[in-house]
DNA sequence: GTCTATAAATGGATAGAC
DNA sequence: GTCTATCCATTTATAGAC
C-alpha cells in the first residue's frame, strides 16, 4: 500500500510523489480524515518536505484539484476538436468522461464526488469549473444551431449529462456490474432524445 | 444568527434545539468544520447536554441523516399514492423534490451536497438510501407496464432523475435566476422524452 | 532541499457538581 | 437532565540541524 519506494527521491519527483500520494488519499478516505503526518508516512517522505512544496495543506489539495480540472478540461476540448455537431461532441465528451472514470477512479473520485468548497473555501462550485462550462458551451452552441431544441440551457445541459454524471457515480459507488462503456449506447441515446430538435 | 432564547430548553425540546442548530452548521460549513463546541455555543446549550442526548458527535450526524431521509422518503411515497403511470408519478417526485429544495434549502444542502460516508463510515451510498430506491422503483415498474422502454434500470433511473438532481444542485449553489418551479415542465418533459416506450 | 523534533492550537470527549 | 471545567489525543505548522 505505502508508496515508500527504496531510492529516495529529490526536487519535483518528492513533489509529484506528495502530490499523488495526497490525491489516492483524499479520494479514499476524504481530505479531513487525512492528515499531514498520514500523507507523510505514506508517501515515504518528511514533514519538512511536504511544507517545502506547499505553503499549507489547502495549498496542497488547491493545488491537485486545479490541475486535475485543467487536465479534464484539455481531454473534453481534444475530444470536442475531432467532431461536429452538438450530438457527436456531447457523445464524446460522455464516452471520454466514462473512460477516465474507469481508468483513474481515483481522480473522478475526488473530482467529482468531493465537496471541495468545505476546504477550499474561495472555490467557486464544481459548475462554473472549466470543464463544466465547456459542456455547457457544447449545448449553448447546439441551440444556436438550432440541432438543440429551444429550452433554457441549464435545463439542456443537465438533461445531457445529468444522468450520465449519476452512471459516473454509481459506477464509483460500486453499484454496477458492467463497466460504464457498456452503458453508453444507451446513456447518450437517452439524453438526446430529451433535447434534440 | 445564534438560536439561543432566553427561555431555556429543557428534554426533548433541548434534543431539538441542538439536531436544528447542528443541521445548519453542518449544511453551512459542513461537518469536520463545525465543532461540537461551535454547536454547543451557536444553540446556547452546554458539551454535557449534548453528550447526554447523543454518544458523539457522529451519532448526532447519524440521527439527523438517518430521519430527514426517512422524512423525504415519505414525502415521495405521499406524492406517489396520489398518482397512476410512471410518468405523472416521476413529475410528482420532481416536482416535490423542486419544493423540498426551495422551501428548505438547508435539509436539501446537507442530504444532497454532502459526502456522509467521510464521517458516517458504515452507511450505504445514497444511491441506496430509500428515496433513491423508491425513484428507481417507479422506473422499475414502468419497464415493467411498458410504459418506459426495455433498457437498463440504471440508466432509465439516472435519466428520469439525473437532470433533475443537477438543476437542485445548481439551485443550491445560487447558480440560476429563477425558482425551481419554473424549470418543471421543462425538465420533466425533456427527461421523460428520453425514455418513454 | 530534506530531515527530526517540537511548539501551539484545536477538538472530541469525560468527570463531577448542581 | 444540564452545567462547568478540564483532560488528552490529534493535527497543523514551524524551527533549526544537516
Amino acid at each position: 500500500m505505502s508508496n515508500h519506494s527504496t531510492k529516495s527521491l529529490r526536487g519535483d519527483e518528492l513533489r509529484d510523489q506528495i502530490l499523488s500520494t495526497a490525491l489516492q488519499m483524499f479520494a479514499d478516505k476524504g481530505y479531513f480524515n487525512t492528515s499531514i503526518h498520514d500523507i507523510r508516512k505514506e508517501a515515504g517522505v518528511s514533514t519538512g518536505a511536504i511544507y517545502h512544496h506547499f505553503k499549507n495543506k489547502e495549498a496542497l489539495a488547491k493545488s491537485l484539484y486545479e490541475s486535475l480540472l485543467i487536465e479534464i478540461d484539455n481531454d473534453i476540448n481534444d475530444v470536442c476538436k475531432v467532431h461536429t455537431g452538438s450530438y457527436e461532441k456531447s457523445r464524446a465528451i460522455i464516452k471520454k468522461m466514462f473512460a477516465l472514470t474507469m481508468e483513474n477512479p481515483i481522480t473522478m473520485q475526488f473530482i467529482l464526488m468531493a465537496q471541495h468548497r468545505e476546504y477550499l473555501p474561495d472555490e467557486p462550485p464544481i459548475c462554473s469549473s472549466k470543464p463544466f462550462q465547456s459542456m455547457k458551451n457544447v449545448i449553448s452552441e447546439g441551440i444556436k444551431n438550432q440541432e438543440i431544441k429551444n429550452i433554457d440551457v441549464w435545463v439542456a445541459a443537465t438533461t445531457m449529462f445529468g444522468g450520465a454524471l449519476r452512471m459516473m457515480g454509481l459506477q464509483l459507488d460500486g453499484v454496477l456490474n458492467q463497466p460504464l462503456s457498456d452503458y453508453l449506447d444507451e446513456v447518450v441515446e437517452c439524453a438526446w432524445l430529451g433535447i434534440k430538435q
